[in-house]
DNA sequence: CCACGTGATATTTCTCTGTATATAACGGGA
DNA sequence: TCCCGTTATATACAGAGAAATATCACGTGG
């Protein structure tokens, strides 16, 4: 159907930092649940990711960019927790402006590009 | 040097068929290369791969669109040979012509982007 | 009829990545 | 003072993926 045309044609964005990712999809929506729920730990079960890998994907960013793009806070009410900063903030909405700009700009060719895909059940 | 915020600033578009990636920069650069040659071995050690893996991903390529991308030959002058067809030519037209789309879209906020990464020799 | 270079597979090995598990530090609250 | 949940980190294990290797099929040219 329409939709999983719609699902084919997502453009994934990466930006690298050498040869490390800096900031892709996966890293983006991590970000995002840091921010609503203020906890590595919490973002990481949200997402079904385990908590080392979570934590390693904000290391690599801390470390990608001019500063921390989460701020840590150990001990304390409720264990601890992470913030996301200023910086973090204009970056994942960066981000998703050039997201929703390269979407825009290769849709009309995405479509008739999905034409030359395969059928669901191909023979 | 500025050259290297250019490198770094290189979006990358991939086409999903599923979860299987039914071309991206890797295929794509792969189809030029036996479009080039005209085998898929000599592409693959052009590239620096394993003809495994070169012929994997033909095999990919094939099975996710409307028809094959590329032909192949088994025997005859020279012990056989590839080609790419006429859809596979199209295919890589449209997926270099998205790519450029997609940078110039995305350019200026990509430059922008870069003054928030870190520096190369990070403290 | 044999040799050659390529496509097409199968098998084995190795490396890498992610996961699971365990532990310590931390500091506010009961 | 002890407990709690979180950050931070190390270590061991498992699975996936890539790579190296080894055959086999093929058909034209010598």
């Amino acid at each position: 159907m329409a939709r999983d045309r719609a699902r084919i044609a997502k453009p994934r964005l990466r930006i690298l930092m050498g040869s490390e990712i800096a900031i892709g999809p996966g890293k983006a929506d991590l970000l995002e649940a840091i921010a609503g729920s203020g906890s590595i730990s919490a973002a990481a079960r949200q997402m079904g990711m385990s908590y080392r890998r979570a934590w390693t994907l904000v290391e690599v960013m801390n470390r990608s960019f001019r500063g921390p793009l989460v701020d840590t806070l150990t001990g304390g009410t409720g264990g601890g927790g992470a913030r996301v900063t200023e910086l973090g903030a204009d970056v994942l909405a960066r981000y998703r402006a050039m997201e929703t700009r390269a979407a825009v700009a290769v849709a009309p060719e995405m479509r008739a590009f999905a034409r030359l895909l395969a059928s669901p059940g191909k023979p």
